[in-house]
DNA sequence: AGTAAATGATCTACACTGTAGAGATCTACA
DNA sequence: TGTAGATCTCTACAGTGTAGATCATTTACT
């Protein structure tokens, strides 16, 4: 029975999303299971391995999204639902990127996930030696660009905190300042997301027509 | 008198390089300057102070590099010497990239390196509404590639982990099975990384071209 | 030169963290 | 019934970041 696990998975995704990452501590995972810090470790062999496990949880939801419309879709499809289930599973659960980046993606889920992209780039007509490495071109863009956006590293809030160029430089910045019209705007997110995701499928099709 | 500051990362970043960021605490910096872990604090604010001080230190090794071929040379180097700067500088520090995800891109020396870029992109006739967007396309793909060299997201050693397709699992993996031959040879990252880059050059110049 | 203020460093203490180790309890199978 | 295995509890240890009070030293100003 491990039903127990499960459980356990449970408390420590709700404590995640509810107040960070940073929470997820044996004792507080343990005390919302309503047992001792170490009864978890039967289940869990590890912090790590709880991590892990909680990635592979949100994994699972990535790929579960795909098989509706696996087979007769097009390779385009395939690739934007994987892109933006992506996105919208980070939105909800902000933790997850900076996750993605520290462990091999060598989990089940994570390989699952990985055998939708290569469908999607072998229906496109990319050459087959190229597919894998356009796989982790693609997968790593698109978690690069949910951890900057959940992490912190596009800045907080919907401005560009790179329009506040400081009074504290030392050299002059010809790029920002030739670019000041455009970076006292607020940026769309979504439609930025949606711009480079198309750019990327451009660029597979351009490997594609290449190779 | 800064000097106890400078004296202070310095400290910091050889434990991080020697032992891994992991290592990097108050009281172990502190032993290696010869002081108690409180007589930090009037100097860094903080641990993520000191940390954000640390990732300022190695971003202002990546635009060093480039001055030297500013102005004259074309944006195809300009970019790629931020590329390839990055990605040197990480394997000689391989805690940076976990640390780029988490913190918004303020700071001096990021908006330096930032105008580098646009500057490239500039020249490469880029739209300027679209050089933002590209900028954080360019940086994402490379800070995440990084990321997943060094974080362990492309598996351990030289060959590929995803090659490896595991005997637990539940559905079938018609991408790994077509791609079977391919998967089971080790990956040679710099050719990757490489090729990626020259991917990424297209791109900016589809950009340019269509706009 | 004498005094006030700021700065730097120290020591103690607190509330955390992950988890090793020893026992207790309960379950399943011989 | 006896025994092996799993699960859980309790205690303890070696860490963590840093708040608070204290003391020394250096700087700035009258």
């Amino acid at each position: 029975m491990s039903g127990k696990r499960e459980e356990i998975l449970d408390a420590a995704l709700a404590i995640a999303d509810e107040r960070g990452l940073g929470a997820v501590s044996m004792r507080a995972v343990a005390q919302a299971v309503g047992v001792t810090p170490m009864a978890l470790y039967p289940h869990v062999k590890d912090k790590a391995g709880l991590l892990d496990a909680m990635l592979g949880r949100l994994l699972a939801g990535v790929y579960a999204a795909a098989p509706a419309m696996a087979g007769d879709t097009g390779w385009r499809e395939r690739l934007r639902v994987f892109a933006f289930t992506a996105r919208s599973l980070s939105v909800g659960h902000p933790w997850v990127a900076s996750l993605v980046f520290s462990r091999p993606a060598v989990t089940a889920d994570a390989v699952t996930t990985i055998d939708l992209l290569y469908g999607a780039l072998l229906d496109a007509g990319v050459p087959p030696a190229q597919v894998p490495r356009l796989e982790r071109l693609v997968g790593t863009f698109v978690l690069g660009w949910i951890a900057s956006e959940s992490g912190g590293r596009f800045g907080p809030g919907g401005t560009d905190p790179r329009g506040r160029r400081g009074r504290l430089h030392q050299g002059p910045l010809p790029g920002h300042e030739a670019l000041a019209t455009w970076l006292e705007r607020p940026v769309d997110w979504d439609a930025e997301f949606e711009a480079d995701v198309a750019d990327l499928e451009r660029l597979v099709e351009s490997v594609a027509a290449r190779g």
